[in-house]
DNA sequence: GACGAACTGTGTCCGGTGGATACTGTGTAC
DNA sequence: GTACACAGTATCCACCGGACACAGTTCGTC
């Protein structure tokens, strides 16, 4: 949750970073660092230590340099986080070449988003909220429309049907980033929390008759998720397509 | 995202005093303040300033006290957002009443939790993530539980159909709780988006040959993808069904 | 009734965060 | 050769969550 509406200013600068290349200065000694050499320490600090660890400093002694040296590359850590985000989402796949028309290929577009977000486990959490995305990313949201071409969606219901399915993977990808369940195994707070279940099981009586899960859900209910989507989605048009006959 | 796994001891305090009632001292002064008054003074700075504006400070200069005054009420940070958070969602809805079967039910749901979500708007964001639930959250999953009574699921779709849900609705309450939407309306960062998108019409076919919304999607699809999500719960019950006969 | 234990709230300190500003040194263009 | 533009540093700030020692208040127990 972004604190404020960042002024258009700083916008336009991370803007211009990410989509026209800010040109090199003429004069002056030589920068010992590059703005893709610092995201780069930067996600790799995420990477490994979380995205809570990530804190200037620490990017700075990464690379070697003081905190306040990393200012000269990047206007601050809301432009750092854009920086890293671009770098680390990859680049868009390729699924035209994916057989079996729209549903495959959301399938496809599904798994790889899911797979770059595994590599990255801060990115799902990262990228939420009003922000300016840089060329990847869109390239990422422009392959999802892609894929549902063919599927006998309206512009509005694509845009609609995207975003959704952005959302569902994001809240599939781990319980981290997922909404409390109650249910979700482990130690921690869950653990805390089903024993406390157990003694208030009279209160909650719907989720106390609830035989307990059959096997660790690594899934998160992705997969069911995506197929009522996109059963829905085929009943949809499917009614449509009747209603005009 | 929250930095480590908390150790055991915090949860149990915490699950402690979200289930069991801490016991009141019985010696020394009288306590000036309590901690359901802080937990509203702190959600009443949340819903005001925003969730990044609330820390110690701010909510002790809120109820008048020093900041370390507060700890001797909450054993910090985690545990007051834990106490607003229970404090804030109110009491589950009785939904035993709405006729129809279980998709009317499961819509009012969605409603009602919208609703909830939409007066605490820092609420979805905060609720992310392995936590300890607090007795009226654990109501509102029992009531989503009871709402798919008679759809026809099994014990772990009834659980992946519940979380799917609370992400559906986590992901469509508001442009700052949802994955960024790059044609998202309004001032901002998606403005000077949607003006970088105009100058790579070439790189983004797809995306270009879109057209415009036909008006403000304040709903962010959360429609849509209800009724495509719901749909596809019908699809999947009636398939088994006619399998079975 | 006195006293000590238990408790509330305060003041001070710590390491951490993002960031502003002034500075030194370095390199290139004129 | 000199002036300017730039890189990186050092120092400072306000703020964050939190530890700790302390003063003042109240009750249970002798």
């Amino acid at each position: 949750m972004r604190a404020t509406p960042e002024t258009s200013e700083a916008e336009l600068g991370t803007a211009e970073l990410l989509w026209g290349r800010r040109e090199p200065p003429a004069r002056g000694p030589r920068p010992g660092l590059s703005v893709p050499a610092i995201a780069e320490a930067a996600a790799r600090i995420a990477d490994q230590e979380g995205y809570p660890a990530l804190s200037m400093q620490r990017v700075a002694a990464e690379v070697g340099v003081t905190k306040m040296a990393l200012y000269r590359y990047v206007a601050g850590k809301g432009e750092l986080d854009a920086v890293m985000i671009e770098l680390s989402v990859d680049e868009p796949p390729d699924l035209s070449g994916v057989p079996g028309g729209w549903r495959p290929r959301v399938e496809r577009f599904v798994r790889e988003l899911g797979e770059v977000w595994r590599r990255h486990p801060w990115l799902p959490w990262a990228t939420v909220g009003d922000r300016v995305m840089g060329p990847r990313e869109v390239g990422w949201v422009e392959c999802a429309f892609a894929a549902f071409d063919g599927a006998g969606l309206t512009a509005d219901e694509r845009r609609q049907a995207v975003f959704v399915l952005f959302g569902h993977v994001r809240n599939t990808q781990s319980p981290a980033t997922a909404g409390t369940q109650p249910w979700s195994g482990g130690a921690g707070p869950s653990a805390v929390l089903r024993e406390v279940l157990d003694r208030h099981a009279d209160r909650f009586p719907v989720l106390a008759a609830l035989p307990p899960p059959a096997g660790p859900d690594d899934d998160l209910g992705r997969a069911f998720g995506l197929r009522c989507l996109l059963d829905g989605i085929e009943t949809l048009v499917a009614g449509r397509a009747a209603a005009a006959r």
